[in-house]
DNA sequence: TACCCTACCAAGCAATTGCTTGGTTGGCTG
DNA sequence: CAGCCAACCAAGCAATTGCTTGGTAGGGTA
């Protein structure tokens, strides 16, 4: 109850490597493995090796847990993307960038990247998860900008629509984490290279 | 009872556009839309305008009734990858054909497709869907297949690993589904020959 | 008329779900 | 030593879940 208000009160701030913060990592795993709503309170509790009543000193719905973990992905995520666009590279070497970004988050968050794929279109019935459509339109934007500026640049084609696209590597990007597991025979940059060397010059013999 | 188990006997024959059929394809729509366990009976019951409990009339569990869908479904589309792989079309048409199959079928069967993609993991859980993972295998022989003609045909290139290759197509042509609707602004052939443009020539400017 | 069969209803049961409540433990602090 | 507090337990409740049971309405058939 009052240890309840006084935990709540660090969401995000210098992460103290709380048991707070432990569970949220093991919550993540099982809705990014199990998914959401297939996902129990006890599932999450027996992983922790508590009970589930005791998830709510910590929390106060299991809402709220997906919720920090999301949040708290997607700020780093997003700063990146905003480095990138604020950034002095040129055009090609920005879409390179986002992509090898995009690489890393799949690398060192998977099961957050596998939550916000999976699970954002069911949280967005709830009107607590709305932020979830903006964070998807300020993605088609930012990879939009990164299209539009290559194109003006002359090192994209122009006879492309651009939306698909857009559509075309943001699918390929992220699906990765369905498959991609660290440790694997190829590093997450080795695999981004590859993507980008499909995206720019295509699979076709020159 | 006898009701039941006569009903049963018809599970994938001359479809008999029966209430069977009917209900199945309410299921379908459901189970592509919330998911597979988050689509209750009642659910499916309420938008056939019946009560749960007469759902088994026609089917003995929700289990089934995502069986009969699945295994409908990849019947017709196996079928097609093997028509294309013992045709004698040359090899980069082959690939080109098999590509578009697959939106065909994101567009003639949305909802298989995205249970397919989305429910396969969780379903492959359960002994009784063991039949997914062969398929998942059949898929791979099939893409690998073009792709190794393609590359011994020199219509390809031979410094990309096939394997990622692989994933690349297979993710980039199914997440369509996630997005595509019929009626849009482009057909699903309008679409599937813009994925292949950029697949096979890339999207940097020649 | 007697029968059957398809398609359904009405009611409910056992299991699972998210969450609540009141209490206990053990380490830290003044 | 007294008090506090984070972390947990034990028990259970109301709602939701998949599925069962026994029955009925109505159209076709012999």
């Amino acid at each position: 109850m009052s240890a309840q208000k006084s935990a709540q009160k660090t969401p995000e701030s210098e992460a103290p490597h709380t048991r707070r913060a432990e569970l949220l990592q093991i919550a993540a795993g099982l809705f990014a493995e199990k998914g959401f709503k297939n996902t129990t309170v006890r599932d999450i509790a027996d992983a922790a090796g508590i009970l589930s009543g005791s998830l709510y000193h910590h929390f106060d719905s299991k809402e709220s847990m997906v919720d920090e973990i999301l949040r708290t992905f997607q700020e780093e995520l997003f700063g990146q993307y905003d480095d990138i666009l604020g950034g002095d590279l040129d055009p090609r070497a920005k879409l390179e960038q986002a992509v090898l970004v995009s690489f890393e988050a799949i690398d060192k968050h998977r099961d957050e990247v596998a939550i916000f794929q999976n699970e954002a279109a069911y949280l967005l019935t709830f009107d607590r998860f709305a932020y979830l459509a903006d964070r998807n339109r300020q993605s088609q934007e930012v990879w939009l900008t990164l299209l539009r500026t290559g194109v003006d640049a002359g090192v994209l084609r122009d006879d492309l629509d651009l939306e698909l696209t857009y559509r075309f590597i943001r699918d390929t990007v992220w699906v990765a984490v369905s498959w991609y597991r660290p440790g694997g025979r190829r590093t997450h940059t080795e695999i981004a290279r590859q993507y980008l060397s499909i995206l720019l010059e295509g699979i076709a013999h020159a």
